[in-house]
DNA sequence: TCGTTCATGTAAGACGTTACATGATTGT
DNA sequence: ACAATCATGTAACGTCTTACATGAACGA
């Protein structure tokens, strides 16, 4: 399914009104680690959001700034999608789909790009830790789910790791 | 990166000559595991490819089909796209994307989705079982290295899975 | 003969990326 | 004064999805 840009904006705004702006700097900060989008991106849908009436200007402050909140309409469309539809998995591994063809080069470039794999999940672990003390884990509810979303994140390149260092096993022996 | 399609297409037709409806084949049986493509895509794509000179047709069969080669000039194109371009790690997962507002729904929905999470991963877990006994596992490279890329498949499920049943637990006990 | 599979093509519209364009405000 | 940050908007272009459209060949 599209739509999950449009989601995300009322996901955000559901917890507090924001502009553009602060938005963005969401998508930067967390967000953008589950669903990214780029400024154009997200100041054209908060457009078709308010034409929709899922979100309204609710105030206006220095160089232009729309300060959005979500309507009800918005909150009940939110809900709907959030557990009323199923998530469609999507399959685009750009990762991966190099690795199907890998036999098209010699096995130490092979090894190589395995050992790159290995080398950017571990650094994706690391700005994750990075991220965990920066992020304020106050005790709200926001932060059970961050912390849930989080984990997976970690499980994530954890995998990946293992599995490029193992998949570099696979390959014939050096020399 | 856009691209991924063209150099999937330029992956499939390097192991051997095949028209549109065998690619569409493949990519519905394995490749699509990796990076979907549909029927429009793939056709509209081989017509670009072919303008390009980077396939070319060389054999037509009944029904108007048209079998691909791949150049000499679409084989070198598709080896430094292979290890010589960095993979763009992208992050768009609509699953996550979901758990991050799931505090919007009472606890017992958010087990729901957790437990739904949890069973489409085991059953993903099935379907690649009963691809890798319908595979032909001759030992080319090829199968080295569709095995390594099925490896992938299976680890993440499984991640995937134990990830969904541990966040359930962290959920508010039930009643 | 009749349904299924084989086989290709195109059009409309949604979604995403990159780049351009503009200007007010704040802090030093 | 000047640089950095805040703040928004749009245009062009590429990619992806959905739907429509057509017809030949094969097997029962």
């Amino acid at each position: 399914m599209g739509m999950s840009l449009r989601y995300a904006l009322l996901g955000l705004l559901s917890e507090r009104p924001a502009a553009g702006y602060d938005l963005l700097q969401r998508f930067k900060e967390s967000l953008g680690n589950v669903w990214s989008a780029t400024q154009s991106q997200i100041y054209t849908e908060l457009t078709k959001l308010a034409e929709a009436g899922l979100i309204e200007v609710s105030d206006e402050g220095p160089r232009g700034r729309k300060e959005y909140t979500i309507t009800a309409a918005g909150l009940a469309d939110l809900r709907i999608w959030l557990t009323g539809t199923e998530p469609k998995r999507q399959a685009r591994n750009e990762t991966l789909l190099r690795v199907f063809f890998l036999n098209l080069t010699p096995p130490d470039h092979a090894r190589a790009y395995l050992a790159g794999i290995a080398e950017r999940s571990a650094a994706a672990l690391v700005e994750l830790d990075t991220l965990r003390e920066s992020v304020d884990w106050d005790d709200s509810e926001l932060s059970r789910y961050g912390r849930i979303a989080m984990a997976w994140g970690e499980r994530f390149h954890e995998m990946n790791q293992q599995w490029a260092l193992w998949a570099r096993e696979q390959l014939p022996p050096e020399d």
